[in-house]
DNA sequence: TTGTATGCGTTATCAG
DNA sequence: CTGATAACGCATACAA
């Protein structure tokens, strides 16, 4: 068993409220004072309890990280945990903790709501993929310090921050345009769904507008095997385009596939992009050029929005965030 | 502000303690009032305050995972996030709430000792990775619950949960001679750091030992480039292997790039086979056969280790968990 | 079966 | 500058 106060104020010959005053560096107590209890308290190991501290202060210095941790998560999104990390050591240096919770869409609403009244945490974050209408309308009903990672896609009084895929968009088309090729063809998901390449498409499209130019856009490719098919059928056209740039890197590990069963050379007769770095952009053959974002920055710029609202729980902040950065490399 | 107990006492015309073990279904209430009571409890939104129950009850359903939480972790090690995935999820259940906190392996003996003594946490999970002799001695001497996941290299009275790195090297040679394969070379990293890999190989001569035969081992071979050479020099031989058996994806990619550049075949010419089945060995070309370890299930297990010694903090838990499981593919 | 009273370890208020 | 004491919301031993 640890010591408490009162070990300690009997020790240094004080009242509880001296040592706790002088541990908390209250203006009040002599410098004396303070510099003899904290001695104390260091030679006998004190540690004030986590516990009693919370419940006297009204505050336990704990975030909530929510978003589906679903099994498998780690691999197929290991960007989550990128935010994660970010996400905790910043609080981790400013005392607070880090607790993952994992919840559904679905019993988002419920839960949240029980996790705010029960004070279980200072603050919340919500990862955007357990956002819903009903659960804005939890969050906004509240002055509970929270903050979404990933920008709601309906309208809401709700506080959140995002990459920039309008911005990462425009990069690589920018950047693209720039190294003189026009015939683009753009590979992303289900147009419903893939609202992340959509965002990115947005951007690009601005990129070709300046120009005067447009792209082409081919929806539907979600996996690594449908980006092989279609990327065959686009090498059997008579003109094939000049470039193919992939929403991700297992789209662009199908068109690597394809483009090298035509004997095709990358990037003399047709050039490969892709957005992000992971998992293996830089060790394809060849290595592919790609826009990364820092999610890791991310998780750090959210986790210090947090800090903020719970100590002024009444400013709103709606952000918007950004490092999107471009990686040359040989596939272009 | 959400209800109290005393709110909901009034409303019931009780007192505070028949409403504190009606909810707490404790068996001297009457069924009737317990009804009665929850009854109210729902309708007025109750949540129990968790800061003042967890000061109450001294616990606080907190379980800390500490382990080396670097920047880029979540890339490169998406291992450790499917651990906490598993533990996570297995904690929640059971209404506990799973900690993260970022731990050196230096600041890691003062560190855990006050998260011991401050009680913020009912018990704690930590990573092999930041374990060190004077980390042990501090664990060893309170009887604070705790699990070290990942088996300490060193004499130790803890307790532990690990990966049987040796069955998987075992069920990976006994699969390869199974298939007639003899001549076999198994790429690892350096001797001195990649103690996984000399498991596995233990694994590995247990196997060829029964049949009176033996591998060669190449060692230093820690990332793709290392990986590629090392094949490039391997295929010169007069007599080449059979197989290159790697220990991870990322050697195992070396080897493909060198096997493909002379022109051999895979698995005619020579097979291949990894440990690991991520990030890509099921996307690589051909496909590669691997031995895959469920390190969600392992933090499954662990955490329910880990309630376990909450609930009953005397028993020590000195265990090993496995489940490598062989994914046969193209490349064998 | 229910109620009274006390304690949990700390912070905070107010009096000295 | 320091000390006595209330308060935090809940759990629980003990009394009724």
């Amino acid at each position: 068993m640890s010591a408490t106060i009162y070990d300690l104020a009997k020790e240094a010959g004080v009242s509880i409220s001296t040592v706790s005053k002088a541990l908390n560096d209250s203006y009040s107590i002599s410098e004396k004072t303070k510099k003899r209890i904290r001695e104390i308290a260091d030679s006998m190991g004190y540690q004030p309890n986590a516990r009693a501290r919370s419940f006297a202060r009204k505050k336990n210095g704990i975030v909530i990280f929510a978003a589906n941790l679903s099994r498998g998560i780690g691999f197929e999104n290991p960007h989550l945990f990128e935010i994660v990390t970010g996400l905790d050591r910043y609080l981790d240096e400013r005392g607070y903790s880090l607790v993952l919770k994992h919840v559904t869409r679905e019993d988002a609403p419920v839960q949240i709501k029980e996790l705010m009244n029960s004070e279980e945490a200072d603050g919340i974050i919500l990862h955007a993929g357990i956002l819903s209408r009903q659960l804005a309308f939890v969050l906004g009903k509240e002055a509970y310090p929270h903050l979404v990672i990933g920008k709601p896609d309906f309208p809401n009084t709700l506080s959140w921050i995002d990459v920039s895929h309008e911005a990462a968009g425009q990069i690589a088309a920018d950047y693209l345009l720039d190294k003189g090729y026009r015939r683009i063809v753009f590979l992303m998901g289900d147009s419903n769904d893939d609202q992340i390449s959509l965002r990115r498409l947005d951007g690009i499209k601005i990129a070709f507008e300046e120009e005067e130019l447009s792209i082409e856009t081919i929806t539907g490719i979600c996996d690594y095997e449908k980006s092989r098919e279609i990327t065959e059928t686009i090498l059997e056209r008579k003109r094939i385009p000049e470039v193919i740039l992939c929403t991700n890197n297992y789209l662009a590990l199908g068109c690597i596939q394809s483009i090298r069963a035509k004997n095709l050379s990358i990037p003399k007769d047709i050039a490969l992009m892709t957005f992000d770095n992971y998992p293996f952009s830089m060790l394809a053959q060849p290595t592919l050029t790609a826009i990364e974002v820092d999610m890791y920055e991310m998780g750090n710029q959210a986790a210090r929005f947090i800090v903020q609202r719970i100590k002024k729980p009444n400013l709103q902040t709606q952000s918007f965030c950004t490092t999107p950065i471009l990686i040359e490399r040989e596939s272009t």
